[in-house]
DNA sequence: GAGCACTGC
């Protein structure tokens, strides 16, 4: 069916853009802007904008809703069978998290996930460095393979684990050794150390508490323990508990990883109550910014983030017994690299009196892929519980009306027959992939609403989006009004970080919005991709927290079954440059022999290598130049949370003379843009008028300084004027609101992100604090801003590039094949001077610089021609190295024993 | 004169 055929005005009017035959943007001429929310929508109870142009839509509508479903679900044993549904069908249904066609979900420890292993010798070294390879220190093999804490917790005789060694012919075999439940049951464990104080709080039953005992026997007794559990199991709030029961926190404290700062916050306070302490306590939690723990805390929630750091200060984390990466599966870089030198720390201290305890927490079941990467580590599943979600696909042959390709017009063909056929009161939640597409959506369903029947509710298309102001983001979360069904249309945004209450339906396109890093040529790329089908699983999931829900899918399940299982980890999609810098100062020599989960390309590490050399972070070893070590340089890099290139700013602004200056540009550039906005146009424009006055000549680095500079002037007279109110005795309360109300207005006026810039501000004084350490002296430049300007462009000189005249494009300096402009958002756009450098280079329809500073060419000319030179011997050993390791390929492919670098 | 998912130190 020809889409452009059934929505012959609203398309052309309204959209700026349509999606082509093979997926791509079309652009459509612009529109005239008209809100989304208006205010008049819920006294009216209908928006009407628009006359007769949906007819068409309704129509086609009105055929499908007379085709009845027809749903042989059985809610007994709540299965689903086969639906026959003209609008698409489903043959699955999500119950717990899981897929499944008939069968009762039913998750406890699978005996052939749990395997008695030979464990390979253990060896024993002296050294004080996490990467040292055999030729680096001295090995000894220990006769003895080390054997994990005694399992005697149980007081039940249990198989030595080390003794039953079996050939590695039959490492599938299995043995049960488990005691049975019985037998827990009879013994208790001897000495538990803590118990919930249930009668302070009694805490509703979880799922993870049918495996309880076994849990707590398996954390006593293995050394590695991978637990796989879905969405409400109760795995991250009971499993730390559990350790402290089991009597290892008596060691060394817990730590649990978290990838976000909110989740690490919420399951320590959560945490704390069911044990009946106070954060900062027995349970506390250290987030960027935020430390609550003390020498007391036994539990420690921390973003992997900080773990890392605190690796980097003291490399066996020898404060911890236990180390709890939880959300495994997200595969954040962070995690992916805690995980490698977790390993490391584990063999280290194998043979201490505090050996380290590993738990890794994941949802989904890619516990093979973990369970190889830590030698065999046992595996324990925990049920989930989630409500059963039905999930339903779009079927090519049934449903014509759907466009292939055009996933935009689908979600509002779909969001109309979802509203005119479920229950009144069921919120929908829509997946997008971006801002633009967002808008257009909650434009084209505001204006559904004139065209429904007079029996059904009101449409509330609700945007959400990250680059969309908070007030905004608000209305998701805010009741839906009597009369009206709530439609949130999010990007992935909605997926994990956030959850919406009394969403009782999913609509997923199938696409997301991700960045790849192109390291060759060190392009940031900005793509439509699919979903991943873990992904596809996490979304339908956002339907049935409540209660139970519904998902449906705008693809087919053949196209489903085309998806990549997994998400590409993180660590695969990055620049790898700050990473290698940290795990250097761990003592990695070669990262070509790094053991991940997922090995980056070998190009990528050899492009990450080649920018710390240029930056002059770190340097081959004369004796073998597939090795590096860390410069001076690169060690004080190392200090600051930053990427080497802005960290290189940092050094030459205290060369220079304006290490003030050059802090709070980089602690700007850390956050999101300050101006806040969204695909709102007359937002937009008000933006554009505002930074127009903050513009500068000399580029968007210095704009954002005068940027920063004026608010802290502003900061210091506010201080100053409550300092003086605070003298004559107005009371605390008042005066918190009046300098919270001056900050809002401020930020107002001068369309400011007041989030951002409250993260940017406390960058600022991290930064300072750093710098005081590191005995930089202080320095300013004052109104010159030549010096910072200097200071940006040696740092980031990788990223100069001249103007071309014939092209009327930019060449990049250390590689002028490659040809690009600047972005219209920057006040560099029009002027075009002829050297430049940028923060970051972006391909969306055209490659991008992005954040443009006006440079002095001869600042880097002498940096290109020391790089260039750099690169071609870079280039000629690592076309060595790939041979070499061609060669040696054959030998390589036997079972990794013990990882040395 | 274009359009930008999300985290994290």
């Amino acid at each position: 069916m020809d889409v452009n055929g059934n929505f012959p005005a609203w398309k052309k009017k309204k959209r700026k853009f349509k999606i082509g035959k093979d997926g791509q943007k079309i652009k459509l001429k612009p529109s005239v802007p008209i809100s989304v929310f208006p205010k008049s929508a819920q006294t009216n109870g209908v928006i009407r904008q628009s006359g007769g142009q949906e007819s068409n839509i309704s129509a086609s509508l009105t055929i499908k809703k007379k085709k009845k479903f027809k749903k042989n679900k059985n809610k007994q044993n709540g299965t689903a069978v086969e639906m026959k549904d003209e609008f698409m069908t489903s043959s699955v249904q999500l119950t717990n998290g899981v897929l499944t066609k008939k069968a009762k979900v039913e998750l406890k420890t699978i005996p052939s996930l749990l395997r008695v292993v030979e464990k390979p010798a253990t060896p024993v070294r002296s050294i004080s460095n996490l990467f040292a390879s055999q030729s680096d220190s001295k090995v000894s093999y220990s006769e003895k393979p080390a054997l994990p804490i005694k399992p005697s917790l149980l007081g039940t005789p249990v198989p030595s684990v080390s003794k039953t060694t079996i050939s590695k012919s039959s490492v599938a075999r299995t043995i049960a050794f488990t005691p049975s439940k019985d037998n827990i049951k009879s013994t208790p464990p001897s000495t538990p150390k803590f118990v919930p104080n249930s009668e302070k709080f009694t805490r509703p039953q979880l799922p993870i508490d049918v495996v309880e005992q076994q849990l707590m026997y398996e954390l006593a007794s293995q050394e590695t323990l991978i637990v796989i559990g879905e969405t409400g199991s109760g795995k991250s709030t009971q499993v730390p508990q559990l350790c402290v029961r089991a009597g290892i926190a008596e060691k060394g404290a817990i730590a649990v990883t978290e990838p976000r700062r909110v989740a690490a916050v919420s399951l320590a306070a959560r945490v704390a109550v069911e044990m009946g302490t106070d954060i900062g306590g027995v349970v506390g939690y250290h987030v960027r910014f935020e430390n609550a723990t003390t020498h007391k805390t036994k539990i420690e929630y921390m973003t992997d983030g900080i773990v890392l750091r605190k690796a980097l200060v003291s490399p066996l984390l020898d404060k911890y017994s236990t180390v709890i990466i939880d959300e495994a599966h997200e595969r954040s870089l962070h995690s992916d690299v805690l995980m490698c030198i977790l390993k490391k720390c584990q063999e280290q201290r194998r043979e201490s009196k505090n050996p380290l305890r590993l738990i890794i927490m994941s949802a989904t079941l890619q516990a093979d892929k973990f369970q190889a990467y830590f030698d065999n580590a046992k595996v324990v599943l925990v049920a989930g519980r989630t409500f059963p979600i039905e999930v339903f696909h779009v079927n090519p042959k049934i449903n014509k009306s759907f466009s292939s390709t055009d996933y935009v017009y689908n979600t509002v063909i779909c969001v109309k027959h979802v509203h005119l056929n479920e229950p009144k009161g069921h919120d929908i939640l829509v997946f997008l992939t971006g801002s633009e597409e967002i808008e257009a959506v909650a434009h084209q369903l505001a204006e559904l609403n004139g065209s429904l029947p007079a029996s059904a509710d009101f449409i509330l298309p609700v945007p959400l989006y990250a680059a969309l102001r908070p007030e905004k983001q608000k209305e998701a979360f805010r009741k839906t009004p009597q009369g009206a069904r709530k439609v949130i249309i999010s990007t992935n945004i909605a997926e994990t970080s956030v959850t919406i209450p009394g969403i009782r339906v999913v609509i997923d396109s199938g696409k997301v919005k991700s960045k790849r890093f192109e390291a060759t040529n060190r392009i940031d790329v900005l793509k439509v991709h699919n979903v991943s089908k873990a992904q596809a699983k996490q979304r339908a999931g956002r339907a049935g927290r409540d209660a139970p829900g519904k998902c449906y899918r705008l693809y087919s399940r053949e196209d489903f079954h085309k998806f990549e299982t997994e998400n590409m980890p993180e660590i695969l999609r990055c620049n790898l440059s700050a990473t290698f810098l940290e795990l250097m100062k761990l003592g990695m020599k070669n990262p070509h022999r790094l053991q991940l989960l997922d090995p980056p390309e070998p190009e990528n590490i050899d492009a990450a290598l080649l920018e710390l050399t240029s930056l002059g972070a770190i340097k081959p070893i004369t004796s073998d130049r597939n090795k590096f070590i860390l410069t001076d340089m690169g060690n004080s890099f190392c200090m600051y949370p930053l990427p080497p290139d802005h960290a290189r700013v940092l050094f030459q602004a205290q060369k220079e003379g304006c290490i003030m200056e050059a802090i709070k540009i980089i602690a700007a550039m850390q956050t999101d843009a300050l101006f806040s906005g969204g695909s709102d146009s007359k937002i937009d424009l008000d933006v554009e008028r505002i930074r127009r006055r903050f513009e500068t000549r000399e580029g968007d680095h210095i704009t954002l300084l005068k940027l920063v500079l004026l608010t802290n002037n502003f900061f210091d007279q506010l201080n100053s004027k409550t300092e003086a109110d605070a003298r004559y005795n107005k009371s605390n309360k008042s005066l918190e609101r009046e300098y919270n109300e001056a900050i809002r207005k401020f930020c107002n006026d001068n369309m400011i992100n007041e989030q951002h810039l409250k993260t940017a501000s406390m960058i600022e004084d991290q930064l300072k604090e750093i710098a005081v350490e590191q005995n930089v002296p202080f320095s300013t430049c004052g109104a010159d801003f030549t010096k910072i300007r200097k200071s940006i462009a040696v740092g980031m000189f990788l990223n100069s590039c001249e103007y071309d005249r014939q092209e009327d494009r930019y060449r990049l300096m250390i590689n002028p094949a490659i040809t690009l402009n600047i972005h219209p958002s920057s006040c560099l756009s029009r002027s075009k001077p002829a050297y430049i450098v940028f923060s970051e280079l972006m391909k969306t329809n055209d490659l991008y610089a992005l954040q443009v500073t006006l440079i002095d060419a001869d600042w880097v000319r002498p940096l290109i021609t020391e790089h260039k030179k750099i690169r071609k011997n870079h280039l000629a050993e690592s076309a060595q190295r790939i041979q070499q390791i061609a060669q040696v390929e054959p030998k390589a492919k036997k079972p990794k024993l013990n990882t040395t670098l």
